[in-house]
DNA sequence: CTTATATATCGAAATAGTTGGATATGGAAT
DNA sequence: ATTCCATATCCAACTATTTCGATATATAAG
């Protein structure tokens, strides 16, 4: 624990005045925080993660086009086949994208759901930042 | 370069069987990539990895409640404050969050636009893939 | 059964991100 | 001017991620 609960409410009374409303506060701050689960909070930063590198965000960009195999896309990316495959299994583990097995082929296409709507709304938000 | 276009176009060759069609399709797929700009795509990807830590996505929730000092912050978040000021600069250099100068103290508060209803998808994602 | 091809996995080097104690900065109060 | 306090920044240890060549696996064709 980075905090001591008595230096906590020490500090919010400092801050607000009045200590009975400063450890209210301090407990309504860490209900916030402690209602959260941590598992929960692994999972939406996974997904996160995978979508948080330029390179993998071009592999998302490619499978808008349609359904295409490791070494479509690996032409795509103009990177070695080792990292492709390991981009691929990035984007798959967090969900984003969904594996066909045909024959020797491994056919990668978007999942359905929000994965082109975060696409969409993060070019939003770039575009409100710059 | 990782792969030489002669080599991609080789490779599309034995897939799609026409080396015409095979060469079309290789020039399609870096068509697509080319087209994209490596800066935009750096901005997106800042955006995504300032939301791919737990810790931060639990700033950001605390954020929901309204505008917070960086005490209040380190408090719900349970960490020490040089932890709690670098995770917020990272937040804000990605736009998530906006400072205000209040005296001796920084006031953080969610950006308008668009951070509430990405946070809200990615529980949907979440909940798809468990 | 051997060979060729597509993909996955391994391993090790390089790079990047996170953490927290220590210290600096800057505003406000005495 | 001095002190106090909130916040930012620095630094160094630690941890995680990325990359790609080499190798393994698996399917298909001969």
């Amino acid at each position: 624990m980075a905090c001591v609960p008595e230096e906590a409410v020490n500090r919010m009374t400092r801050l607000i005045g009045d200590a009975d409303k400063a450890e209210c506060k301090v407990n309504k701050l860490r209900s916030i925080t402690s209602k959260i689960d941590e598992k929960d909070l692994d999972v939406e930063a996974e997904i996160f993660k995978a979508m948080a590198d330029p390179c993998r965000l071009k592999i998302l960009t490619l499978l808008r086009e349609g359904e295409l195999c490791v070494c479509e896309i690996m032409i795509g990316l103009d990177r070695p086949q080792s990292t492709t495959s390991y981009q691929l299994s990035i984007l798959k583990d967090a969900g984003l994208i969904k594996e066909r097995k045909d024959g020797r082929w491994s056919r990668y296409r978007l999942s359905e759901g929000a994965v082109i709507e975060m696409l969409n709304m993060v070019l939003l938000m770039k575009d409100a930042k710059i």
